[in-house]
DNA sequence: CTCCTAATTAAACGATGTTTAATTTGAGCC
DNA sequence: GGCTCAAATTAAACATCGTTTAATTAGGAG
């Protein structure tokens, strides 16, 4: 095998990531191109096509490494506390902390879902329904005789909600443009949901 | 002045929005494209860019058009139903309804938000409000003891949590990829926040 | 040292939003 | 009615995009 570069093909997977994760950080998705991934990684497009399937695929890996940080954020910070209710504030606040703190990352997970008919590769998926997953453990922490079904429609409905408010504020589309703090309202969404469970 | 045309600019201007929001319904955001939208009016593209300041100004029009034929359809719904709450229930299930019967025209509203200093036009920003209000004027009628504050920030949370099952609902990004009816998690976000209110 | 294959690149393709300069047209005036 | 000028419209070009193709380069195996 004629092997030409310093970095084998896992590195290079890394330092795509990594370069394209620091262009939509710093600039948006807007400003996330080919051209520059393989550029800011000392090489030429071709090389980039070489390692991803196309453009799409790059993105899904950005978008699975953005995943996987905000995920064990918010599982560390969640364990740190000793209620289940406790636990799933924690959990909505890092989801907004992150949001806030990455939004251009943040927000290329759920906006690049672009096409009509798209669907996800399985290891979004898996990240995506890891967080819902938590949820629902700890709602059936703290109300064990609901059904489990009922449990998991409510975590749907509550983590959507979660997500709801922070999509808004960070595109701007809140309510008299976001003269609430986003912490309040998530606080509003999870007591009136909570409410309804034992405590 | 040299017109040449048979229509007025007003009349091209609605031409060229009913044109768009065609191409967006069938096949998505996507499939909007400057050229395919003066073909489709029978003109060049420098004609578009002789109306349109750019194609983001097109994409704010048609956000504008579907921004009013949903509030009116929400609107008109929600006159048909007696008491403030099942105002809000009727204001969600056919913002659900219109989201899922026009889905690619209703993701074009807030998936077209992408550079992240974006601002939304005036015409948008009212029309989007307008819904805010109207959840608002409901809860206060549920409990007009309540402070005017702390029912817009109910309304707030609340909408959004609505608008957050609807936008993973048509993205595919739902909890077990969507297992749950988005009726039902409507209703139990809005069971929720509601039961917090008098009745 | 020489192949041979895989890695890498350079260049091209079609399509995009946008701009430019040229062309066409109609209204106003004599 | 013909002329003129400004406005409407077009054709063509530009830079950039994702993607593909063919040519080049380089290293491992014999």
């Amino acid at each position: 095998m004629g092997r030409r570069s310093d970095h084998s093909q896992e590195q290079q997977r890394d330092m795509a990531i990594e370069v394209a994760s620091s262009i939509v950080e710093k600039d948006g998705a807007q400003a996330l191109t080919a051209r520059k991934v393989a550029s800011g990684m000392g090489y030429t497009v071709g090389t980039l096509y070489h390692i991803f399937k196309n453009f799409d695929d790059l993105v899904a890996h950005v978008n699975g490494r953005t995943l996987e940080e905000m995920g064990a954020l918010i599982a560390k910070q969640a364990r740190r506390r000793r209620s289940p209710g406790a636990r799933i504030h924690a959990m909505a606040d890092n989801y907004v902390r992150f949001a806030t703190d990455h939004p251009n990352r943040w927000r290329l997970i759920f906006e690049h879902t672009s096409a009509p008919g798209h669907q996800s590769p399985e290891h979004i998926k898996k990240r995506r329904d890891a967080l819902f997953e938590m949820v629902a453990d700890n709602l059936r922490d703290l109300d064990p005789e609901r059904a489990h079904n009922d449990v998991a429609h409510t975590a749907t409905a509550l983590w959507s909600g979660v997500h709801g408010i922070c999509i808004l504020a960070l595109t701007g589309n809140l309510y008299l443009g976001g003269a609430f703090s986003m912490n309040k309202l998530i606080d509003t969404l999870l007591e009136s949901v909570l409410g309804h469970y034992a405590q």
